[in-house]
DNA sequence: GAGTGGTCTAGACCACGAG
DNA sequence: TCGTGGTCTAGACCACTCA
């Protein structure tokens, strides 16, 4: 309570934020450079950029080197939908998806070989998916399959929903299926691929199933644009065994 | 891989985790000041606080307004347990954590009445409950419940576990749980108050539990540091049924 | 090549914390 | 009061995009 409003930048960003929701500025338009602003709001550059930073790290604005500033689309806010949905993947309201699938072979190590719990440079698969919206990425998935588990030959170019359903079909029954999930800011390649701001936080998704025997038959991490994405988990509790609960 | 080291910031970041990693800085300590620290690697003061701006959002360090820069104390890990634990309450490896909680009366509106589905100026408790781990805040949690299931009378000082155990035993039977996850930088309020930098990505954790006959019985929302918690879920299926998924 | 954002400099002044 | 971090200035130079 000490400074309500403590400084000019968050004071343009406000004012920025104004004219963006009544609409006078419009999705997908380009903002006045720079030195246009910081001159109209009588700042320094420095100043000026730090105040779009945050629009940035809230989603509001994509910046593009060489290009301008941009007013972003309004965000298809997509639910990854978890827990007991064993071929859990995104929902999206009402738009269309475009999911691009390639894929890479290559070796267990470090983190990965614990994740899956194989020995290091145990050959795995990557399938690698960029999920668009329109013409902007909108999450990225990572999923590593034991090299046994995936399919031998790859349809090409891979579609996303017939390498899910190959690779169901050649997996024993699911036992169990973990999902960790966390919040960070993304690594610049992440940033770079999503097209995303560095300030703009990234929720994590970790999911690993294991088979009736305790293999790990698939791990994937997915990373998720805080602005536009939310995981959701339900649980029913069936009415006669919900005070079975210790 | 356009962009190997970009800028000096990084590497100064970079230097500074090695001697952090390796123990020639130990946690607790404070740094030399910024100013020190900018003529060490001859760089300006923007620069140099911009550089310890990337350890600050990996919660590496914490900076406190005219007393320091300090290592931060190694994280103890705190995972949220979601899915199917009705009492989903953070855990934590082997620190010891206290929490503390206050309770405030108030009337629902906005987006809290849509949350707990009941008339705007409803009458609700909010319970505040604010996770030690030491000295240092761990997480923040408001949950609401609609008046007529909060106790009368509330202990003083009001403990966690005797709280949580009146709630449920006012309690109709659970029918369900809805765990909505997001992730986002922290209002300035937030990050004073865990005592974060409002660059370290926090995550968001909305659940809403439902009783048999529809009604909300309780929300909460949980605001859990990125770089120190993360929510776990794990799903199992039974054997047989598991190929039933078309 | 013109215009854009990305990074950095060298200083100034203010606000906070502790002695 | 003094040292700290917090904010801001007015420029400079580089890298990228697009015509």
């Amino acid at each position: 309570m000490t400074h309500p409003a403590p400084s000019r930048r968050h004071a343009i960003a406000e004012d920025l934020r104004n004219q963006i929701s009544t609409g006078r500025l419009r999705v997908g338009e380009r903002l006045p450079s720079e030195a246009q602003l910081a001159a109209r709001y009588k700042v320094s550059t420095p100043t000026l950029r730090n105040a779009l930073a945050l629009l940035q790290g809230e989603g509001l604005i994509e910046k593009i080197h060489g290009s301008g500033n941009f007013i972003r689309h309004p965000l298809h806010k997509i639910t990854y939908l978890g827990g007991g949905h064993t071929r859990a993947v995104q929902l999206a309201p009402d738009g269309v998806l475009s999911v691009s699938v390639s894929t890479t072979n290559l070796r267990a190590q470090g983190p990965l070989a614990t994740l899956l719990k194989v020995a290091p440079r145990s050959p795995l698969t990557e399938f690698l998916h960029l999920c668009h919206d329109g013409t902007t990425p909108h999450s990225l998935t990572r999923v590593y399959v034991p090299r046994d588990l995936a399919p031998a030959v790859i349809p090409d170019p891979p579609s996303c929903s017939v390498v899910t359903a190959t690779l169901a079909s050649l997996r024993p029954p699911l036992a169990e299926v973990q999902e960790r999930i966390n919040a960070r800011l993304p690594t610049p390649e992440e940033a770079a691929v999503l097209r995303i701001s560095q300030s703009l936080a990234i929720l994590v998704i970790t999911r690993v199933a294991t088979d009736v025997i305790g293999r790990v038959v698939e791990a994937a991490i997915l990373v998720l644009p805080g602005d536009r994405s939310d995981a959701l988990f339900a649980t029913r509790h069936a009415p006669e065994e919900g005070n079975s609960n210790k």
